[in-house]
DNA sequence: ACAAGTACTTACCCTTTAGTATGTATTATG
DNA sequence: CATAATACATACTAAAGGGTAAGTACTTGT
């Protein structure tokens, strides 16, 4: 398990930024660059670990289970593990999770514009 | 000018994810702890360089900058410098950027709930 | 006996991002 | 002549995140 510190400007922004600007929550809950993609790929339902590696080929094992251990202890995601042989675990959104999709599917609606009008590219 | 190196996994992802996953096309852009936050503070109107960083107290001048070229860079906002002494620069939106606003409205929206609904952990 | 499959773990290293501290240009002001 | 103010730049360091490779446990299939 990854080691989390707590001495940087960014932990000390949450003390009173959480308060004043709630997109810092946001970021601390989802920041980085695969918990979106991740969250995106469960929106459809709840997958198996490797159904999840194989949504996303890029992200590493090491990578992909570090982040969806964050996402749990975050409370975004619920893990469920059979206790079979081979072993059989799925990852699906919480309720909290779930609250979370209108804001992935902003985005994905957002990049679906962009990806369009990305030929006209000096507006304004 | 910090340098983009273009060599990682997550680089890789690129090429063929933009297609596959629109989210990747948004983690592009906003992937990372700060520039969300800029956005929405640029979501109220232009705002002086020493404006954002009042702002955001827990940013440094350095990241700042930084984060504020970056998001020049993917053409999300523009820069205005008034050649008078001492500077005068605003950050404004653009019109890309402007479009990103239900996103971070989505956010912001969904921040405010779980923080209220935090006091009921165990939910599922 | 051995390979395969699942869901991981561990060790090590590299890149990216962030933080600290200091410096710069220009002009108005005391 | 020194100081202040704005919007940066630069050098160095630290922390976080990500990447590679290999290993583990347990059982089913060959």
């Amino acid at each position: 398990m990854t080691a989390v510190k707590e001495n940087s400007t960014i932990q000390e922004n949450k003390q009173y930024a959480l308060e004043q600007c709630p997109v810092t929550y946001v970021m601390e809950k989802i920041g980085g660059y695969w918990k979106p993609i991740i969250l995106y790929h469960l929106s459809s339902g709840a997958k198996r670990y490797s159904e999840v590696k194989r949504a996303i080929p890029a992200i590493t094992e090491k990578v992909l289970i570090q982040q969806l251990k964050q996402l749990q202890t975050d409370n975004l995601l619920i893990r469920e593990a059979k206790p079979v042989v081979p072993p059989h675990v799925t990852y699906k959104l919480s309720q909290s999770g779930e609250r979370l999709m209108p804001v992935i599917a902003a985005m994905a609606t957002w990049a679906i514009n962009e990806q369009e009008s990305d030929l006209s590219k000096f507006e304004e």
